[in-house]
This record gives C-alpha cells, structure tokens and sequence, in this order.
DNA sequence: AAGATACGTCAATATGGCTGTCCCATCTTC
DNA sequence: GAAGATGGGACAGCCATATTGACGTATCTT
C-alpha cells in the first residue's frame, strides 16, 4: 500500500519534504504510541479493577490530584467527556470517600474537587504504577531520548490546547 | 504526596537512581502520552463516525492493512482482545465489504484475512489522518527527537512483546 | 429583574470490552 | 482410524464508558 520501504529513499533526502514523511516511519510512531500506552496502562488497570474503579476514575483522580480545588469545569476541558459522563465517575469517587468538594470562595456556583486523604493514598499508589513503567523506560533510553520524546508528543497536541498540558506542568510556557 | 518537587533535587545526581525518576518527569510523560495519543486520534475518529465504525474497526483494520493474510488468531494476540470482541468487529468489517478472508492452505482451519480494494482505500484515508498529525509532529521535533520518542516507547513495552511489535515492522530485532 | 453560568440529574442510546457455553471443521497424535 | 487439540464462529448476558437532549437550581453578572 503505497510508498514501498526501499532502502535507497533516503538518499532522496527527507528534509525536503519534512511533512510527507515514510510511510514507515509513520507506522512505526504509531504502533509504538500504541503499543506503548496501552501497556503503560495495563499495571493500573489491573489495580483498578480490584477497587471496582475502571480508567474513567483514575483519569478523574489523577487530574484532581494534580490540580487540587480543581473546579468541575475545569476538569470537563482537561479530560473533554461530557458533564453526565463525569458526573457519574465522581459520584462514585465521592461514596467511595475519595473526593471530597467544597464551594468556591469567589464563585459559590463551583464544587472544588479535591482528594481526601484515602484518595490521596490511593491515587499515589496507582501513580506508583506508572512511574515504575515510565522510569524503566526513561532510565532504559537515557536522559536525551526523553527530551525527544516529549518534544514529538508536544507536537501531537494542537496549538490551541497545548497551554492547557502545559499549565499542568507548571510551565506557563 | 510523595516527593515534593524540589529545584535542588537534581544536585542529587539523578543518575544514581534511575528507576525512581522525580515525580515531575513521570507525570509530564503521563500527561503528554495521554493527551498526544488522544490527539492523534481524533481526526481518525472523526472519519470513522462518519462512516459508521468506532475505533475498534480502525485497530483491525489497520493491523490487517499492515500484515495481509493475517489469521484471525494472529490479530486476536496483537490486539489483547477476545475472540467475540473481534468477531464483532470483523463482522461488521465484512458486511461492509472492507475485509474478505480466505482459507489458511497449510492450515485449512485458519481464516487469513485481507483487505479489500475499498478495504485498503478506507484504510489509507484513515492513516492519511495519522501521518498528517504525525508527520507535523516529527518535522517539528527534528529527527534526533522521533529516535528519542521511539525508544522510550520500545522501553514501555514488556520484553516478552516487544519481538511482537517489533515483527510488525519488519525489525526481525 | 433578566439572563448567563456552574453544576446536577433523568432518560435513552451506542460502543466495545468481558464471561460462559456450545459448536463445527480440521489437524495431530497415537 | 479414533481421540484429542486447535482455529474459528456464535448465542446470551453483563459491564464500563461514552453520547444526546431536556430540565432544574443556585448563584453571578448586567
């Protein structure tokens, strides 16, 4: 299916048409990304599982833990799933005694998210699943291969949401 | 929770524990694999509401395009899903005419499948969406970049598969 | 006072996973 | 050639997660 893998292309020099790129190259990203991701997942979706939680709750969790006194609305634009979706995720967090809201102070209208302290522990311990994968590879591929691989995932976010990743991070940029 | 972030913390030498990587990093990698994988998605899931299908159909597909006469079997390990879950899909597949299979000549139980033509066409307008964002993603980071993001994501995949994926992209290696 | 906003909720629907069970055709092994 | 293993398919039912649309209430803004 199209642009054949010749060992010669490159001599064709790839810079000259940088957003064409091979079509293996391509695959290869793709796959990896795939591959990659859900695997990463898999350690937490298996603790998940023995909670009764599925990957909606930890979404909810990480980005609460992230952002404590998170408004809803402003989770909504993070994980961009709709107000009925979440709103069932957080019920469940919040009989489970994992979140806890409070009223906004300047706006009352708002329920500020935050975890308790079971939410606490519990959201570290899947984050622990994450690191020991993410660390392993990190470590594996070396400090400069990491700076690579978040500049391409950075450019895999639109222009128009990367502040939002950004401001996450506590990198105005 | 764990780890404060610490602007000093790197004058203890990050080297010396590799596998246990500040916090920070760890969840930049999270944060940028889940909204970049997400993002790169979407435009592929846009055209595939379009024509009546949901991710799940685009997976098949595309791992079909990658290796034609693929067994059923094949597809079922490559994709971590069970035999109805696919069934499905490549139910669906079929009735629509994207997919024709054909019976295995060294194995006659064995259904291989294929694409179509309109198969393959439907599959290269959905990765025409995934170079697009890829493509743009790679020019911008630069080539020693896309060797960083490849390798760290080769480091996510467990030992035991990486021969797996890496069989898909002739990488006898 | 009117309207917009933040949040919640009811109801219905779709997708894509899962388990368990049973079946058929074919290959392998003894 | 019979017994068992394997590749594939199918039925039934369940669960998690997403969707849309409609409506309600409290609060903020104008």
């Amino acid at each position: 299916m199209a642009v054949p893998s010749s060992p010669s292309i490159e001599t064709f020099s790839p810079a000259a048409s940088p957003l064409f790129l091979r079509e293996d190259e391509v695959r290869r990203g793709v796959e990896l990304l795939f591959f990659g991701y859900t695997r990463l997942t898999r350690s937490v979706d298996e603790l998940l599982v023995e909670h009764g939680f599925g990957r909606a709750h930890h979404r909810a969790l990480y980005f609460i833990a992230r952002q404590p006194d998170l408004p809803v609305s402003a989770l909504l634009k993070i994980l961009s799933i709709t107000k009925q979706s979440l709103g069932r995720v957080l019920n469940d967090l919040a009989a489970k005694g994992l979140v806890e809201t409070k009223a906004g102070e300047v706006d009352r209208r708002q329920k500020l998210l935050r975890l308790t302290e079971e939410g606490a522990a519990f959201e570290a311990q899947l984050f622990e699943a994450l690191r020991t994968g993410l660390s392993a590879a990190y470590a594996a591929a070396g400090q400069e291969s990491v700076t690579g691989f978040w500049r391409v995932l950075e450019g895999l976010i639109p222009e128009d949401e990367r502040q939002m990743v950004m401001n996450l991070q506590g990198r105005g940029r």
